[in-house]
RNA sequence: CGCGGGGUGGAGCAGCCCGGUAGCUCGCCAGGCUCAUAACCUGGAGGUCAUAGGUUCAAAUCCUGUCCCCGCAACCA
Protein backbone atom coordinates (compact mmCIF):
# COMPACT_ATOMS: atom_id res chain seq x y z
CA UNK A 1 0.00 0.00 0.00
CA UNK A 2 0.99 3.64 -0.21
CA UNK A 3 2.51 5.63 2.47
CA UNK A 4 -0.20 7.59 3.04
CA UNK A 5 -4.17 7.74 2.66
CA UNK A 6 -5.87 10.98 2.43
CA UNK A 7 -9.97 10.69 2.14
CA UNK A 8 -12.28 12.93 2.40
CA UNK A 9 -16.48 12.95 2.87
CA UNK A 10 -18.31 15.98 1.37
CA UNK A 11 -18.77 18.62 3.77
CA UNK A 12 -22.16 18.98 5.33
CA UNK A 13 -24.90 21.86 5.22
CA UNK A 14 -26.24 22.79 8.19
CA UNK A 15 -29.23 23.63 7.75
CA UNK A 16 -30.94 20.67 8.88
CA UNK A 17 -30.35 17.61 11.47
CA UNK A 18 -27.68 14.96 10.24
CA UNK A 19 -29.01 11.64 8.62
CA UNK A 20 -28.33 8.43 7.53
CA UNK A 21 -26.86 9.79 4.02
CA UNK A 22 -24.33 11.86 5.96
CA UNK A 23 -23.75 9.18 8.29
CA UNK A 24 -23.43 6.61 5.66
CA UNK A 25 -20.55 8.50 3.94
CA UNK A 26 -18.87 9.18 7.10
CA UNK A 27 -18.60 5.82 8.12
CA UNK A 28 -17.51 4.78 4.92
CA UNK A 29 -14.68 7.27 5.05
CA UNK A 30 -13.95 6.14 8.45
CA UNK A 31 -13.95 2.32 7.86
CA UNK A 32 -11.91 2.94 4.88
CA UNK A 33 -9.36 5.04 6.97
CA UNK A 34 -9.13 2.67 9.69
CA UNK A 35 -8.30 -0.17 7.50
CA UNK A 36 -5.55 1.88 6.28
CA UNK A 37 -4.47 2.76 9.27
CA UNK A 38 -4.34 -1.13 10.18
CA UNK A 39 -2.34 -1.65 7.03
CA UNK A 40 0.35 0.76 8.09
CA UNK A 41 -0.55 3.81 6.27
CA UNK A 42 -0.32 7.24 7.51
CA UNK A 43 -3.97 8.63 7.65
CA UNK A 44 -5.50 11.98 6.87
CA UNK A 45 -9.44 11.68 7.30
CA UNK A 46 -11.27 15.16 6.16
CA UNK A 47 -14.50 15.61 7.31
CA UNK A 48 -16.78 18.85 8.35
CA UNK A 49 -19.43 21.16 7.65
CA UNK A 50 -20.85 24.04 4.48
CA UNK A 51 -22.02 26.90 6.83
CA UNK A 52 -22.42 29.42 4.49
CA UNK A 53 -25.46 30.38 2.30
CA UNK A 54 -28.79 31.46 1.69
CA UNK A 55 -30.54 28.50 3.76
CA UNK A 56 -28.63 28.91 6.82
CA UNK A 57 -29.49 32.33 7.08
CA UNK A 58 -32.45 31.99 7.07
CA UNK A 59 -32.55 28.96 9.25
CA UNK A 60 -30.71 31.38 11.89
CA UNK A 61 -33.09 34.13 11.04
CA UNK A 62 -36.09 32.01 11.57
CA UNK A 63 -34.77 31.17 15.14
CA UNK A 64 -33.57 34.48 16.32
CA UNK A 65 -30.18 33.88 15.70
CA UNK A 66 -27.09 35.64 13.95
CA UNK A 67 -25.76 33.12 11.05
CA UNK A 68 -22.49 32.47 13.08
CA UNK A 69 -24.65 31.55 16.01
CA UNK A 70 -26.95 29.22 14.41
CA UNK A 71 -23.84 27.38 13.33
CA UNK A 72 -22.22 26.92 16.50
CA UNK A 73 -25.26 25.97 17.68
CA UNK A 74 -25.57 22.80 14.64
CA UNK A 75 -22.02 22.02 14.71
CA UNK A 76 -22.03 19.94 17.87
CA UNK A 77 -25.17 18.01 16.77
CA UNK A 78 -22.65 16.62 13.77
CA UNK A 79 -19.88 16.06 16.10
CA UNK A 80 -22.24 14.18 18.60
CA UNK A 81 -23.42 12.01 16.26
CA UNK A 82 -19.54 11.61 15.00
CA UNK A 83 -19.05 10.80 18.23
CA UNK A 84 -21.29 8.32 18.74
CA UNK A 85 -20.77 6.27 15.42
CA UNK A 86 -16.78 6.13 16.80
CA UNK A 87 -16.15 8.50 14.06
CA UNK A 88 -12.20 9.25 13.89
CA UNK A 89 -11.77 11.73 11.67
CA UNK A 90 -8.30 13.71 11.52
CA UNK A 91 -9.73 17.03 10.85
CA UNK A 92 -13.25 18.89 11.04
CA UNK A 93 -13.40 21.49 8.86
CA UNK A 94 -16.17 24.61 9.05
CA UNK A 95 -16.10 27.12 6.14
CA UNK A 96 -16.96 29.67 8.27
CA UNK A 97 -13.30 29.46 10.06
CA UNK A 98 -10.76 31.68 9.17
CA UNK A 99 -7.85 28.97 7.68
CA UNK A 100 -10.77 28.19 5.61
CA UNK A 101 -12.17 31.70 4.27
CA UNK A 102 -8.06 33.30 3.34
CA UNK A 103 -7.70 30.38 1.05
CA UNK A 104 -10.95 30.35 -0.35
CA UNK A 105 -10.08 34.42 -0.81
CA UNK A 106 -6.87 33.14 -2.68
CA UNK A 107 -8.38 30.61 -4.90
CA UNK A 108 -10.28 33.26 -6.05
CA UNK A 109 -7.76 35.85 -6.49
CA UNK A 110 -5.47 33.25 -8.51
CA UNK A 111 -8.42 32.00 -11.06
CA UNK A 112 -8.95 35.81 -11.42
CA UNK A 113 -5.36 36.16 -12.28
CA UNK A 114 -5.27 33.42 -14.47
CA UNK A 115 -8.15 35.44 -16.30
CA UNK A 116 -10.86 32.63 -16.16
CA UNK A 117 -13.30 35.05 -14.36
CA UNK A 118 -15.32 37.21 -15.70
CA UNK A 119 -19.19 39.47 -14.98
CA UNK A 120 -21.72 38.77 -16.63
CA UNK A 121 -25.88 39.38 -16.38
CA UNK A 122 -27.26 35.66 -15.00
CA UNK A 123 -31.03 35.86 -15.97
CA UNK A 124 -33.41 33.06 -14.50
CA UNK A 125 -36.18 32.31 -12.17
CA UNK A 126 -35.90 33.85 -9.07
CA UNK A 127 -38.32 32.68 -6.04
CA UNK A 128 -38.78 35.88 -3.51
CA UNK A 129 -40.50 34.10 -1.17
CA UNK A 130 -37.41 31.30 -1.37
CA UNK A 131 -34.70 34.05 -1.78
CA UNK A 132 -32.93 32.07 -4.63
CA UNK A 133 -32.97 31.15 -8.63
CA UNK A 134 -34.99 27.92 -8.82
CA UNK A 135 -33.64 25.59 -11.31
CA UNK A 136 -35.66 24.70 -14.84
CA UNK A 137 -37.12 21.25 -13.26
CA UNK A 138 -38.11 23.06 -9.92
CA UNK A 139 -39.81 25.93 -11.95
CA UNK A 140 -41.74 23.38 -14.29
CA UNK A 141 -42.69 21.60 -10.90
CA UNK A 142 -44.86 24.58 -10.33
CA UNK A 143 -44.34 24.23 -6.59
CA UNK A 144 -42.93 27.52 -6.27
CA UNK A 145 -44.77 31.37 -5.59
CA UNK A 146 -43.66 34.71 -6.56
CA UNK A 147 -41.72 33.60 -8.95
CA UNK A 148 -40.00 35.85 -11.60
CA UNK A 149 -37.45 36.48 -14.06
CA UNK A 150 -34.33 38.24 -12.77
CA UNK A 151 -31.19 39.63 -14.17
CA UNK A 152 -28.64 40.41 -11.79
CA UNK A 153 -24.77 40.74 -12.49
CA UNK A 154 -22.48 37.95 -11.37
CA UNK A 155 -19.19 36.46 -11.50
CA UNK A 156 -18.49 33.95 -13.24
CA UNK A 157 -15.99 30.89 -13.64
CA UNK A 158 -15.23 30.03 -17.14
CA UNK A 159 -15.80 26.19 -17.02
CA UNK A 160 -16.72 25.75 -20.39
CA UNK A 161 -12.74 26.56 -21.14
CA UNK A 162 -11.68 23.53 -19.53
CA UNK A 163 -13.93 20.72 -21.36
CA UNK A 164 -11.88 19.15 -23.67
CA UNK A 165 -9.67 18.64 -20.86
CA UNK A 166 -11.47 17.29 -18.61
CA UNK A 167 -12.56 14.34 -21.10
CA UNK A 168 -9.17 13.69 -22.05
CA UNK A 169 -8.63 13.57 -18.17
CA UNK A 170 -11.15 11.04 -17.49
CA UNK A 171 -10.50 8.83 -20.03
CA UNK A 172 -6.67 8.87 -19.99
CA UNK A 173 -7.54 7.95 -16.35
CA UNK A 174 -10.10 5.04 -15.88
CA UNK A 175 -9.72 5.33 -11.80
CA UNK A 176 -10.70 9.07 -11.80
CA UNK A 177 -14.23 8.68 -11.43
CA UNK A 178 -16.23 5.70 -9.72
CA UNK A 179 -17.94 3.19 -10.19
CA UNK A 180 -17.55 3.05 -13.74
CA UNK A 181 -21.28 3.41 -14.63
CA UNK A 182 -20.86 6.78 -13.01
CA UNK A 183 -17.58 7.64 -15.16
CA UNK A 184 -20.05 6.70 -18.36
CA UNK A 185 -22.64 9.29 -17.01
CA UNK A 186 -19.95 12.16 -16.51
CA UNK A 187 -18.47 11.59 -20.19
CA UNK A 188 -22.27 11.38 -21.86
CA UNK A 189 -22.91 14.49 -19.96
CA UNK A 190 -19.91 16.40 -20.82
CA UNK A 191 -21.01 15.25 -24.64
CA UNK A 192 -23.18 18.51 -24.31
CA UNK A 193 -21.57 21.64 -24.06
CA UNK A 194 -20.40 22.87 -20.79
CA UNK A 195 -21.93 26.34 -19.64
CA UNK A 196 -19.78 28.48 -17.37
CA UNK A 197 -20.51 28.46 -13.33
CA UNK A 198 -21.81 31.46 -11.80
CA UNK A 199 -19.93 31.59 -8.56
CA UNK A 200 -21.19 34.60 -6.93
CA UNK A 201 -23.80 36.86 -5.07
CA UNK A 202 -23.72 40.13 -3.94
CA UNK A 203 -24.25 41.15 -0.78
CA UNK A 204 -27.30 43.38 -1.31
CA UNK A 205 -29.06 39.98 -1.83
CA UNK A 206 -27.36 37.76 0.21
CA UNK A 207 -23.98 38.60 2.88
CA UNK A 208 -23.93 35.22 4.58
CA UNK A 209 -20.65 34.23 2.61
CA UNK A 210 -16.95 34.88 2.21
CA UNK A 211 -16.00 37.97 0.52
CA UNK A 212 -14.67 38.21 -2.73
CA UNK A 213 -11.41 40.08 -2.87
CA UNK A 214 -11.82 41.82 -6.19
CA UNK A 215 -15.06 42.38 -5.50
CA UNK A 216 -16.04 43.95 -2.16
CA UNK A 217 -20.05 44.31 -2.94
CA UNK A 218 -20.10 40.29 -3.27
CA UNK A 219 -19.41 37.12 -1.87
CA UNK A 220 -19.08 33.77 -2.99
CA UNK A 221 -21.53 31.16 -4.12
CA UNK A 222 -21.11 27.40 -2.80
CA UNK A 223 -19.07 26.18 -5.34
CA UNK A 224 -15.78 27.89 -4.16
CA UNK A 225 -16.82 28.48 -0.80
CA UNK A 226 -17.60 24.75 -0.06
CA UNK A 227 -15.20 22.28 -2.26
CA UNK A 228 -11.98 24.42 -1.73
CA UNK A 229 -12.14 22.77 1.58
CA UNK A 230 -10.48 19.72 0.31
CA UNK A 231 -7.35 21.70 -0.26
CA UNK A 232 -7.62 24.35 2.41
CA UNK A 233 -7.22 22.04 4.75
CA UNK A 234 -4.36 19.67 3.76
CA UNK A 235 -2.57 23.17 3.59
CA UNK A 236 -3.12 24.86 0.30
CA UNK A 237 -1.78 28.15 -0.33
CA UNK A 238 -0.87 27.70 3.62
CA UNK A 239 1.46 25.07 4.26
CA UNK A 240 3.44 23.69 0.94
CA UNK A 241 5.30 20.72 2.44
CA UNK A 242 2.11 19.61 4.00
CA UNK A 243 0.18 20.20 0.88
CA UNK A 244 2.64 18.28 -1.09
CA UNK A 245 2.85 15.39 1.31
CA UNK A 246 -1.16 14.79 1.50
CA UNK A 247 -2.58 15.93 -2.27
CA UNK A 248 -3.74 14.63 -4.52
CA UNK A 249 -6.41 13.10 -2.02
CA UNK A 250 -6.55 9.35 -2.40
CA UNK A 251 -10.12 9.10 -2.52
CA UNK A 252 -13.33 11.84 -2.18
CA UNK A 253 -16.07 10.35 -1.09
CA UNK A 254 -19.47 11.45 -2.12
CA UNK A 255 -22.88 10.92 -2.77
CA UNK A 256 -24.36 10.41 -6.39
CA UNK A 257 -26.34 13.24 -6.02
CA UNK A 258 -23.67 15.16 -6.02
CA UNK A 259 -21.25 13.81 -8.77
CA UNK A 260 -21.54 16.27 -10.94
CA UNK A 261 -20.46 19.18 -8.71
CA UNK A 262 -17.29 17.00 -8.04
CA UNK A 263 -15.83 15.53 -11.19
CA UNK A 264 -17.15 18.32 -13.56
CA UNK A 265 -16.87 22.08 -11.27
CA UNK A 266 -14.44 20.93 -9.02
CA UNK A 267 -11.97 19.23 -11.40
CA UNK A 268 -12.02 22.47 -13.20
CA UNK A 269 -11.64 24.68 -10.75
CA UNK A 270 -8.67 22.77 -9.95
CA UNK A 271 -7.12 22.87 -13.12
CA UNK A 272 -7.66 26.49 -13.38
CA UNK A 273 -5.57 26.42 -10.04
CA UNK A 274 -3.33 24.51 -11.51
CA UNK A 275 -3.55 21.87 -8.58
CA UNK A 276 -3.50 18.00 -9.33
CA UNK A 277 -6.85 16.42 -9.29
CA UNK A 278 -8.03 13.29 -6.75
CA UNK A 279 -6.97 10.29 -7.96
CA UNK A 280 -10.54 8.89 -7.35
CA UNK A 281 -13.70 10.31 -6.55
CA UNK A 282 -16.03 7.48 -5.83
CA UNK A 283 -20.10 8.14 -5.74
CA UNK A 284 -21.71 5.94 -3.88
CA UNK A 285 -25.15 4.78 -3.76
CA UNK A 286 -28.09 5.84 -1.54
CA UNK A 287 -30.20 4.02 1.07
CA UNK A 288 -33.80 3.88 0.26
CA UNK A 289 -35.85 3.46 3.47
CA UNK A 290 -38.22 1.08 3.86
CA UNK A 291 -41.68 1.57 5.59
CA UNK A 292 -41.60 -0.73 8.61
CA UNK A 293 -44.26 -3.27 8.56
CA UNK A 294 -45.59 -2.34 11.74
CA UNK A 295 -46.50 0.38 10.65
CA UNK A 296 -49.50 -0.26 10.36
CA UNK A 297 -50.39 0.88 13.04
CA UNK A 298 -48.11 3.91 13.86
CA UNK A 299 -47.00 4.79 10.20
CA UNK A 300 -43.75 5.66 11.40
CA UNK A 301 -40.49 5.45 9.16
CA UNK A 302 -37.70 3.73 10.95
CA UNK A 303 -34.73 5.80 11.52
CA UNK A 304 -31.60 4.02 11.03
CA UNK A 305 -29.85 6.43 13.60
CA UNK A 306 -32.31 5.33 16.35
CA UNK A 307 -30.88 1.62 16.05
CA UNK A 308 -27.46 3.03 16.81
CA UNK A 309 -28.92 4.14 20.59
CA UNK A 310 -30.63 0.44 20.47
CA UNK A 311 -28.11 -1.91 19.24
CA UNK A 312 -24.61 0.31 19.51
CA UNK A 313 -22.74 1.74 16.72
CA UNK A 314 -20.89 -1.19 15.87
CA UNK A 315 -23.85 -3.05 14.77
CA UNK A 316 -25.09 0.15 12.36
CA UNK A 317 -21.78 0.35 10.99
CA UNK A 318 -21.34 -3.35 10.79
CA UNK A 319 -24.66 -3.71 8.63
CA UNK A 320 -24.58 -0.51 6.81
CA UNK A 321 -20.90 -1.95 5.14
CA UNK A 322 -22.03 -5.39 4.93
CA UNK A 323 -25.49 -4.31 3.12
CA UNK A 324 -24.36 -2.02 0.16
CA UNK A 325 -22.31 -2.86 -2.50
CA UNK A 326 -20.46 0.28 -2.87
CA UNK A 327 -21.77 2.42 -6.02
CA UNK A 328 -25.33 1.03 -5.89
CA UNK A 329 -28.81 1.59 -3.81
CA UNK A 330 -29.71 -0.65 -0.88
CA UNK A 331 -32.57 -0.97 1.08
CA UNK A 332 -32.72 -0.35 4.84
CA UNK A 333 -35.27 -2.46 6.54
CA UNK A 334 -35.51 -3.33 10.27
CA UNK A 335 -36.10 -6.90 9.19
CA UNK A 336 -32.89 -7.17 7.29
CA UNK A 337 -30.86 -5.27 9.85
CA UNK A 338 -31.95 -7.96 12.90
CA UNK A 339 -31.19 -10.45 10.41
CA UNK A 340 -27.62 -9.32 9.67
CA UNK A 341 -27.45 -8.94 13.55
CA UNK A 342 -28.30 -11.90 14.52
CA UNK A 343 -27.26 -14.52 12.03
CA UNK A 344 -23.98 -12.76 11.59
CA UNK A 345 -22.95 -10.78 14.86
CA UNK A 346 -24.72 -12.58 17.64
CA UNK A 347 -24.69 -16.52 16.28
CA UNK A 348 -21.80 -16.43 13.95
CA UNK A 349 -19.38 -13.95 15.70
CA UNK A 350 -20.22 -13.08 19.03
CA UNK A 351 -21.14 -16.99 19.86
CA UNK A 352 -17.56 -18.25 18.10
CA UNK A 353 -16.14 -16.06 21.16
CA UNK A 354 -18.36 -17.63 23.82
CA UNK A 355 -17.62 -20.91 22.88
CA UNK A 356 -14.26 -20.64 22.73
CA UNK A 357 -13.74 -18.64 26.39
CA UNK A 358 -16.23 -20.39 27.60
CA UNK A 359 -14.74 -23.68 27.12
CA UNK A 360 -11.02 -22.23 28.26
CA UNK A 361 -12.36 -21.15 31.14
CA UNK A 362 -14.35 -24.60 32.06
CA UNK A 363 -11.34 -27.00 30.89
CA UNK A 364 -8.46 -24.76 31.00
CA UNK A 365 -8.47 -23.05 34.00
CA UNK A 366 -9.16 -19.17 31.94
CA UNK A 367 -5.59 -19.49 30.69
CA UNK A 368 -5.04 -19.31 26.95
CA UNK A 369 -3.43 -22.78 26.79
CA UNK A 370 0.28 -24.20 24.09
CA UNK A 371 -0.75 -25.10 20.37
CA UNK A 372 2.22 -26.93 19.66
CA UNK A 373 2.25 -28.87 16.54
CA UNK A 374 -0.48 -27.76 14.42
CA UNK A 375 -2.63 -30.62 12.52
CA UNK A 376 -4.09 -30.61 8.76
CA UNK A 377 -7.09 -28.49 10.07
CA UNK A 378 -5.52 -26.25 12.18
CA UNK A 379 -2.88 -25.14 9.09
CA UNK A 380 -5.87 -25.07 7.01
CA UNK A 381 -7.28 -22.61 9.48
CA UNK A 382 -4.02 -20.80 10.10
CA UNK A 383 -3.17 -20.13 5.97
CA UNK A 384 -6.43 -18.53 5.89
CA UNK A 385 -6.09 -16.50 8.17
CA UNK A 386 -2.61 -15.58 7.70
CA UNK A 387 -3.94 -14.80 3.77
CA UNK A 388 -6.58 -12.57 5.39
CA UNK A 389 -5.07 -9.28 6.40
CA UNK A 390 -3.36 -9.48 2.19
CA UNK A 391 -6.61 -10.28 0.87
CA UNK A 392 -8.43 -8.09 2.48
CA UNK A 393 -6.56 -4.77 1.76
CA UNK A 394 -6.64 -5.73 -1.81
CA UNK A 395 -10.24 -5.54 -1.72
CA UNK A 396 -10.35 -2.09 0.43
CA UNK A 397 -7.69 -0.95 -1.76
CA UNK A 398 -10.42 -1.84 -5.14
CA UNK A 399 -13.54 -0.39 -2.93
CA UNK A 400 -15.01 -4.01 -2.59
CA UNK A 401 -15.79 -2.93 0.99
CA UNK A 402 -18.77 -5.63 1.14
CA UNK A 403 -16.74 -8.44 -0.14
CA UNK A 404 -13.65 -7.48 2.27
CA UNK A 405 -16.41 -7.76 4.88
CA UNK A 406 -18.00 -11.21 4.21
CA UNK A 407 -14.35 -12.41 3.38
CA UNK A 408 -13.76 -12.09 6.58
CA UNK A 409 -16.75 -13.40 8.30
CA UNK A 410 -16.15 -16.39 6.24
CA UNK A 411 -13.13 -17.08 8.03
CA UNK A 412 -15.40 -17.16 11.34
CA UNK A 413 -17.47 -19.47 9.61
CA UNK A 414 -14.26 -21.69 9.40
CA UNK A 415 -13.49 -21.02 12.57
CA UNK A 416 -16.90 -22.33 13.77
CA UNK A 417 -17.10 -25.51 11.44
CA UNK A 418 -13.50 -26.23 13.16
CA UNK A 419 -14.96 -26.01 16.48
CA UNK A 420 -17.49 -28.41 15.63
CA UNK A 421 -15.29 -31.17 13.46
CA UNK A 422 -12.73 -30.97 16.55
CA UNK A 423 -15.31 -30.94 19.21
CA UNK A 424 -12.80 -29.68 21.46
CA UNK A 425 -14.83 -30.34 24.53
CA UNK A 426 -14.57 -34.06 24.19
CA UNK A 427 -10.69 -33.91 23.31
CA UNK A 428 -10.74 -32.46 27.14
CA UNK A 429 -11.38 -36.18 28.15
CA UNK A 430 -9.44 -38.22 25.55
CA UNK A 431 -6.42 -35.88 24.58
CA UNK A 432 -6.03 -32.85 26.75
CA UNK A 433 -2.99 -31.48 24.75
CA UNK A 434 -5.28 -31.81 21.42
CA UNK A 435 -7.75 -29.84 23.20
CA UNK A 436 -5.50 -27.29 24.12
CA UNK A 437 -4.00 -27.11 20.75
CA UNK A 438 -7.58 -27.10 19.21
CA UNK A 439 -8.51 -24.52 21.83
CA UNK A 440 -5.22 -21.35 20.89
CA UNK A 441 -6.03 -22.33 17.28
CA UNK A 442 -9.50 -21.06 17.41
CA UNK A 443 -8.71 -18.19 19.88
CA UNK A 444 -5.91 -17.19 17.83
CA UNK A 445 -8.43 -17.22 14.67
CA UNK A 446 -10.71 -15.06 16.56
CA UNK A 447 -7.91 -13.11 17.54
CA UNK A 448 -7.08 -12.05 13.52
CA UNK A 449 -11.00 -12.14 12.84
CA UNK A 450 -11.52 -9.21 15.28
CA UNK A 451 -8.34 -6.87 13.92
CA UNK A 452 -9.41 -7.55 10.13
CA UNK A 453 -13.32 -6.42 11.73
CA UNK A 454 -11.83 -3.44 14.31
CA UNK A 455 -12.69 -1.08 11.25
CA UNK A 456 -15.52 -2.20 10.84
CA UNK A 457 -16.46 -2.90 14.92
CA UNK A 458 -14.06 -0.73 16.51
CA UNK A 459 -15.84 -1.43 20.03
CA UNK A 460 -16.75 -4.55 20.11
CA UNK A 461 -13.91 -5.97 18.42
CA UNK A 462 -12.02 -4.11 21.02
CA UNK A 463 -13.66 -5.92 23.80
CA UNK A 464 -12.37 -9.54 22.09
CA UNK A 465 -8.68 -8.67 21.97
CA UNK A 466 -9.33 -7.35 26.03
CA UNK A 467 -10.61 -10.52 26.51
CA UNK A 468 -7.95 -12.20 24.72
CA UNK A 469 -5.00 -10.25 26.27
CA UNK A 470 -4.16 -8.85 22.62
CA UNK A 471 -5.32 -5.47 22.04
CA UNK A 472 -1.88 -4.29 20.60
CA UNK A 473 -0.97 -7.13 18.43
CA UNK A 474 -0.98 -7.12 14.29
CA UNK A 475 -2.90 -9.70 11.80
CA UNK A 476 -0.75 -12.83 11.36
CA UNK A 477 -0.53 -15.70 13.12
CA UNK A 478 1.40 -16.54 16.25
CA UNK A 479 0.79 -13.39 18.25
CA UNK A 480 -1.50 -14.69 21.05
CA UNK A 481 0.70 -15.21 24.12
CA UNK A 482 -0.66 -18.59 25.75
CA UNK A 483 -0.31 -18.51 29.26
CA UNK A 484 -2.13 -15.62 29.91
CA UNK A 485 -5.35 -15.26 31.91
CA UNK A 486 -8.82 -14.52 29.70
CA UNK A 487 -10.89 -11.87 31.42
CA UNK A 488 -14.39 -12.45 31.30
CA UNK A 489 -17.29 -10.35 29.66
CA UNK A 490 -20.82 -10.37 28.66
CA UNK A 491 -22.47 -11.82 25.13
CA UNK A 492 -20.76 -9.25 22.68
CA UNK A 493 -23.69 -8.84 21.06
CA UNK A 494 -26.92 -10.52 22.72
CA UNK A 495 -29.74 -12.01 20.32
CA UNK A 496 -32.32 -9.91 19.42
CA UNK A 497 -35.20 -11.40 20.18
CA UNK A 498 -38.49 -10.43 17.78
CA UNK A 499 -42.28 -12.06 18.46
CA UNK A 500 -43.29 -14.21 15.64
CA UNK A 501 -46.11 -12.30 13.43
C1' C B 1 -34.82 7.53 -31.47
C1' G B 2 -31.31 12.51 -25.06
C1' C B 3 -27.49 9.57 -21.87
C1' G B 4 -26.71 5.55 -18.58
C1' G B 5 -27.68 1.18 -15.10
C1' G B 6 -30.58 -3.12 -14.25
C1' G B 7 -34.28 -7.61 -14.65
C1' U B 8 -30.60 -14.70 -11.77
C1' G B 9 -34.50 -20.48 -7.01
C1' G B 10 -39.51 -17.46 -1.46
C1' A B 11 -36.23 -12.63 -0.01
C1' G B 12 -31.56 -9.95 -0.81
C1' C B 13 -27.34 -10.30 -3.87
C1' A B 14 -22.66 -12.40 -6.75
C1' G B 15 -21.36 -14.38 -11.48
C1' C B 16 -21.62 -11.51 -17.26
C1' C B 17 -15.71 -7.67 -19.09
C1' C B 18 -11.90 -12.92 -20.48
C1' G B 19 -18.58 -18.01 -23.30
C1' G B 20 -18.04 -24.56 -21.20
C1' U B 21 -20.58 -28.24 -13.60
C1' A B 22 -25.71 -21.59 -11.79
C1' G B 23 -22.47 -19.41 -6.39
C1' C B 24 -23.40 -16.73 -1.49
C1' U B 25 -26.42 -15.01 2.82
C1' C B 26 -31.35 -15.34 4.86
C1' G B 27 -35.76 -18.42 4.90
C1' C B 28 -37.77 -23.65 4.46
C1' C B 29 -37.22 -29.31 5.32
C1' A B 30 -34.39 -33.43 7.43
C1' G B 31 -30.33 -35.03 10.30
C1' G B 32 -25.92 -34.27 13.58
C1' C B 33 -23.74 -32.12 17.84
C1' U B 34 -24.61 -30.51 22.74
C1' C B 35 -18.85 -26.22 24.27
C1' A B 36 -22.07 -21.91 23.13
C1' U B 37 -26.29 -16.15 22.79
C1' A B 38 -32.80 -22.21 21.27
C1' A B 39 -26.74 -21.06 19.00
C1' C B 40 -23.15 -24.28 15.82
C1' C B 41 -22.20 -28.36 11.83
C1' U B 42 -24.00 -31.64 7.68
C1' G B 43 -27.41 -32.88 3.88
C1' G B 44 -31.85 -31.62 0.98
C1' A B 45 -35.98 -29.26 -1.74
C1' G B 46 -36.51 -24.99 -4.76
C1' G B 47 -34.10 -21.42 -10.71
C1' U B 48 -37.34 -21.78 -18.55
C1' C B 49 -30.76 -16.90 -15.32
C1' A B 50 -37.36 -10.82 -17.95
C1' U B 51 -38.81 -12.20 -23.02
C1' A B 52 -38.21 -13.40 -28.59
C1' G B 53 -34.57 -14.44 -31.96
C1' G B 54 -29.26 -14.77 -33.67
C1' U B 55 -23.83 -16.26 -33.41
C1' U B 56 -21.34 -20.84 -31.57
C1' C B 57 -19.71 -27.65 -30.81
C1' A B 58 -21.34 -24.79 -26.35
C1' A B 59 -24.61 -18.55 -23.73
C1' A B 60 -26.89 -16.17 -17.46
C1' U B 61 -22.25 -14.77 -19.97
C1' C B 62 -21.44 -12.16 -26.99
C1' C B 63 -25.17 -9.70 -30.85
C1' U B 64 -30.28 -7.86 -32.14
C1' G B 65 -35.55 -6.86 -31.15
C1' U B 66 -39.48 -6.41 -27.28
C1' C B 67 -41.48 -5.60 -22.27
C1' C B 68 -40.64 -3.77 -17.36
C1' C B 69 -37.83 -1.13 -13.27
C1' C B 70 -34.31 2.70 -11.85
C1' G B 71 -30.71 6.78 -12.09
C1' C B 72 -28.82 11.36 -14.70
C1' A B 73 -30.48 15.44 -17.76
C1' A B 74 -26.47 21.99 -15.23
C1' C B 75 -26.29 26.09 -10.53
C1' C B 76 -28.79 21.06 -7.20
C1' A B 77 -24.44 21.39 -0.59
Amino acid sequence: MDLKFLVTTPIYYVNDAPHIGHAYTTILADVLARFHRIAGDEVFFLTGLDEHGQKVKQAAEKRGFSPQAHCDDLAPRFLNLWQKLEILNDDFIRTTEERHKKIVQLALQKVYEAGDMYVSEYEGWYSVAEERFITETEYESGQFRDVKKLKEKNYFFKMSKYQQRLIDYIESHPSFIRPEHRKNEMLGFLRQPLGDLCISRPKSRMDWGIEIPFDKDYVTYVWFDALVNYISVPGYGSDEARFKKWWPADVQLIGKDILTTHSIYWTTMLFSLGVPLPKTIFAHGWWLIGQTKMSKSLGNVVNPLDLVEQYGADAVRYYLMREMVLGLDANFTTDSFIKSYNSDLANDFGNLLNRVSGLIAKNHAGIIPESGELTLAENEIKDKANALAGQVTELIASYQVQEAVVSIMDLVRSLNKFMELQAPWKLAKTDFKAAERVLYTAAEGLRIVSIMLSPVMPNKTKTVLEVLNAVDTKPQWGQLRPGTVLRTHPPLFPRIEVEKS
